[in-house]
RNA sequence: GGAGAGGUACCCAAGUGGCCAAAGGGAGCAGACUGUAAAUCUGCCGGCGUAUGCCUUCGGAGGUUCGAAUCCUCCCCUCUCCA
């Protein structure tokens, strides 16, 4: 690949370079850049949102580029205040340690694990003395803080703004330092942290990091980011029928975005989607089939498209889930399996869903006065999504006397 | 340190002695219609073995009252202005 050829490809998705003539010199010395990706493991799992620019990352590696990756395991407990509406909670240690292995193990789905560097902040942060900390805090005013859209919504809101949340940029602009990266990744919402970065690199002596950002991913509701806070996220580890089945269930509107930030599908491809060339449906099924193949192979790919096929589009109870419920008498109270099974949080909650003429057995509603018996009935269903095949099974010790 | 405004269910937000398990909106769930899309309409939206019933919830702890989200006391938290 020539060296412009390969320049337009990192380019690819990106929302801005800051600055982009400097990014273009540095890639031109030929030498390996090294290239800052920083995450806080506040959620355990990886999901699509992260992949935009888990993707990006493995770009520069593919070029030969060396990637650090940065698990956030220091900051994480104080809380990135970035995008945020309110106050980070801080995580505790354990928690921290334990996303911390999650993401590394999760991270090399998508990075290249032979040429990765994996760095935990908490080994330099963790040493930094309170003067250090209040040489770090003299790099920056109060004024330039509020100028961040976050916190100055948060003000203007009456919404509290914790004096620690100043000093997470700074925390993550001295990783930077520490690791003399030439280029820092993230989203759109790390802008400002990365210039940060930028800035206390030139204090120390060293040039600046040149800030790649990307867009942020919308979550399956199409308007908040993706986060597993939120419940509006997808997985990578999630079982192939069920990431199918979230993507098909997104707006035609959504679908357009996932395709531009998250197909590998060619541009035209892309084009002939927005201009309604391809049915949006079939659009869809592809792109839905792409992601799955892409985190668990095109068997499972093909499987879950069966799966979505048979089992929403044709409405047949195609694999049903097999679930055993302990139960010492021959039949129980529908609500009371509902609850059991996970389909509904409560018995009250599920004494509803039966009132609305939600739930089926063997493909007959019943009332809640239903009693489940076992070697008699065999399918729940409630609502369209939730389909199990339960057997009742005597617990041990045998039935009761 | 002083003055003022606030803390209500997943979120926003009404309610200032009983008609309050608590208006309204959003989110969510279910039903109709569909392409498990959007839009729209309808219902549900604290818990309890099936209930004109019971239990828990309006920042926390006490108190007044036949009765408190609402009144009183103390405490905790947030915001604004002043210093």
């Amino acid at each position: 690949m020539t060296a412009s050829a390969s320049e337009k490809e990192l380019l690819r998705g990106v929302a801005h370079i800051f600055p982009e003539d400097e990014l273009h010199a540095r890639l031109r010395t030929g030498r390996p850049l090294r290239v800052k990706l920083g995450v806080d493991p506040t959620a355990a799992d990886i999901h699509l949102g992260h992949t935009v620019v888990l993707t990006k990352l493995r770009q520069f590696q593919d070029l030969g580029h060396h990637a650090v990756l940065i698990i956030g395991d220091f900051t994480a407990m104080v809380g990135d205040p970035s995008g945020r509406s309110a106050t980070r909670p801080s995580l505790s240690r354990a928690e921290v340690d334990a996303h911390a292995r999650t993401y590394e193990d999760q991270v090399s789905r998508v990075l290249d694990p032979r040429r990765l560097e994996v760095r935990r902040n908490s080994d330099w942060l963790g040493h930094l003395s309170l003067d250090d900390a209040i040489r770090l805090a003299s790099k920056t005013t109060v004024a330039r803080m509020l100028e961040r859209d976050d916190f100055q919504q948060r003000y203007r809101k009456g919404a509290p703004i914790g004096l620690h949340e100043f000093l997470y940029p700074l925390l993550q602009g001295y990783d930077s330092v520490v690791m003399q990266a030439d280029v820092e990744l993230g989203g759109t919402d790390q802008t400002f942290n990365l210039l940060v970065g930028r800035e206390l690199q030139r204090d120390a002596g060293q040039e600046g990091q040149v800030a790649v950002v990307v867009p942020i991913l919308e979550g399956l509701d199409g308007v908040q980011k993706m986060s597993k806070s939120l419940g509006n996220h997808v997985g990578i580890t999630e079982a192939p029928e069920e990431m199918y089945g979230k993507l098909m269930s997104i707006s035609d509107k959504l679908m357009l975005r996932y395709y531009e930030l998250l197909s590998r599908q060619s541009g035209e491809q892309l084009l002939a989607v927005e201009r309604g060339e391809v049915a949006p449906m079939d659009a869809k099924k592809a792109l839905a089939a792409e992601l799955v193949e892409r985190f668990h192979g095109p068997a499972a790919a093909e499987t879950a498209a069966r799966f979505f096929e048979e089992r929403f589009q044709k409405r047949s109870a195609y694999e049903p889930t097999r679930i055993e419920v302990r139960t010492p008498t021959a039949d129980v109270w529908i609500c009371q399996l509902i609850k059991e099974v996970g389909f509904a949080p409560s018995t009250s909650a599920a004494r509803r869903l039966v009132a609305q003429g939600a739930v089926r057995v063997d493909g007959q509603a019943v009332d809640v006065d239903f009693r489940f018996r076992r070697g008699v009935h065999r399918l729940l269903e409630v609502g369209r999504r939730r389909l199990a095949a339960v057997t009742l099974v005597v617990p041990e010790g045998g039935p009761s006397p």
